[in-house]
DNA sequence: TTGTGTTTTATTGCCTCC
DNA sequence: GGAGGCAATAAAACACAA
């Protein structure tokens, strides 16, 4: 299975943005399909000196090192990433290893460092794209809610409307002063004349972009509703 | 036991820095 | 130009299920 399957296994829906990583859009990019390209064989004399100078034979081609060793090398990896050359070469002393066997082992330990933290990097920004997503979605669902809601309201509107043309103009004054318009089928909700600009045509396009808003502009926005006195149910955690 | 996947140790080639 | 770092890779060592 090829590097690029098995990341495409571990990570099926996500991928950085180019952005993510500048030295791939540049020379470096380069650079790293040179090296991908690049495909080479263990050195003959390389080999034989992994079989060992005796002709290759029990002698271990690698060597693991001791739980001691390494817990020693990674209580030092602890302190320091990097090691100066006399740290290095104390510390091959100390544990009986070549100074190149230390080298390489903090090599391979600050590349298993830095994997390690790409991958927490990578969870962290994977939740906050999820939590995106999902406030995405209740604004989308909330927006629907709205989008019913005026309708509704718009309804109301040219009933009363049409009752009040049909008063008016039948010349009486029909009784008694208070008229606050009610709603039979929506009747948390006050209509505030003041709002009434606010669902006109251009509150198609100003809801749409409801989509958009941040958390904080859209509660801002839900607040100034509620002031206003439209309240119903889907504003009730405004006010 | 054996096939397979993972981890660890080591090499290679390129780059940067002094 | 040599030393040291890094990415990519090879291959041994190890873990483990079937």
């Amino acid at each position: 299975m090829s590097r690029e399957e098995d990341e495409k296994l571990l990570f099926p829906s996500f991928a950085f943005p180019a952005e993510c990583f500048p030295e791939a859009a540049t020379s470096g990019g380069e650079q790293k399909k040179a090296r991908q390209r690049r495909r080479r064989k263990v050195k003959p004399e390389a080999a034989a000196a992994l079989a060992g100078e005796s002709g290759g034979d029990e002698q271990a081609k690698k060597r693991r090192l001791s739980d001691e060793q390494a817990r020693f090398l990674e209580m030092s990896f602890k302190k320091e990433r990097k090691l100066e050359t006399p740290r290095k070469v104390q510390l091959a002393a100390e544990l009986g290893l070549d100074a190149k066997q230390v080298a390489v082992w903090f090599q391979n330990r600050r590349a298993r460092h830095k994997s390690k933290l790409m991958e927490e990097e990578f969870a962290k920004l994977r939740s906050a794209h999820d939590a995106v997503v999902l406030q995405n979605c209740h604004l989308e669902t909330e927006l629907l809610k709205l989008k019913e809601r005026l309708a509704d309201v718009e309804e109301e509107k040219a009933k009363l409307a049409a009752v009040a043309a049909a008063t008016t103009g039948g010349g009486g004054g029909g009784g008694g002063g208070s008229s606050s318009p009610t709603s039979s089928s929506f009747s948390t909700v006050t209509y505030h004349p003041a709002l009434a600009g606010q669902f006109g045509v251009e509150a198609a396009a100003e809801e749409a972009d409801l989509t958009y808003m941040s958390e904080y502009a859209y509660n801002s926005y839900m607040l100034e509703l509620a002031a206003a006195g439209y309240c119903g149910g889907v504003y009730d955690q405004f006010s």
